[in-house]
DNA sequence: TCCTAACTTCACAAATTTCTGAAAGAAGCG
DNA sequence: CGCTTCTTTCAGAAATTTGTGAAGTTAGGA
């Protein structure tokens, strides 16, 4: 009955960690729609997907795929790429296009550096609060070069270990 | 009429900072009303505050003020004091709880790790999908680590500056 | 140029989440 | 030991979010 073996993919194992690992980014805080379609891109053995193909393989509409898919785009974690002579799309993960996300985040960290400072500024640097503000502020600075740094040491890391 | 200085602070530029930071957590998927409460405990002079200081300056029930700091207590962002001789209880932002904060993602992490785990190998660790996934393991394996060593710099980094 | 396949947008229904008032539950203090 | 003060829990109203079907848009191929 199983057949996991022999390069038949399991379709049910696939569906398993897919849903598995969707509640996962789920539970981080990743809408539902997006986090189904991305474990399910991760399962894939193209990393890759069409529009059809997902909504298949999902149980959803096609304005669901694309919903999510607009999500995901925009936080980097998946690229559309337009397949060659053909007006159907295919969406794809890139085995780095974790840490460009992760990295990615720096935006977000900026506008709380943004508010930071204006609440230092419009406190005072010297009131009690203006200091707390200023060492939070301090601390997502010191982060940010921070992960520049390490991804550069995972780069390394990965090509040390991969051998791409 | 403005009165920022001298002393006294000024309310309306406490609240405009509360907003505007709670503003920029809510867009990172923090609740509307833990981010408020955060802010305004971060905004404050003694660091902490107590429930019905919470609820008049936000304007919020008690029952919105318990809510929110279930939530904040339970991610590690604020602890909970009891007022020695009253039955009040303030709430407490660390300035170094941001980083334990970001710190206990880890567990968050770890069932990331462990659904890819299985993922790998449910699919088998020699398949496309399987490898990719193999990949994104070893990548939070890596992030991991890391994120230890940085705290530890982070905290020699403000010793130097900060000279506490 | 038109037809058609594919994706996107839109309006709405359904489900979920959020916050409140009210009642219940602790814990100091007399 | 009971009163009083503060916090938490609970049920429900209101608002928000989510996903769908259907119409709209775009672009390849004849």
């Amino acid at each position: 009955m199983s057949e996991t073996a022999g390069g038949v993919r399991d379709a049910e194992a696939v569906s398993r960690f897919v849903e598995s690992f969707a509640a996962q980014l789920v539970e981080a805080g990743v809408p539902r729609m997006p986090a189904r379609v991305f474990a399910a891109l991760l399962a894939s053995d193209a990393g890759a997907l069409t529009s059809a193909e997902l909504g298949e393989q999902l149980q959803i509409s096609p304005a669901a795929v694309s919903g999510a898919v607009r999500y995901l785009a925009q936080v980097h974690l998946v690229s559309r790429e337009r397949e060659p002579g053909s007006r159907r799309e295919r969406y794809r993960v890139h085995s780095d296009q974790w840490y460009e996300a992760l990295t990615n985040r720096e935006a977000l960290i900026k506008r709380w550096e943004g508010a930071l400072r204006e609440g230092v500024a419009s406190l005072g640097a010297t009131t009690p609060a203006g200091r707390r503000m200023a060492e939070t502020l301090a601390f997502f600075e010191f982060i940010e070069g921070e992960v520049a740094a390490m991804m550069e040491r995972w780069r390394a890391h990965r090509e040390q270990v991969f051998r791409e």
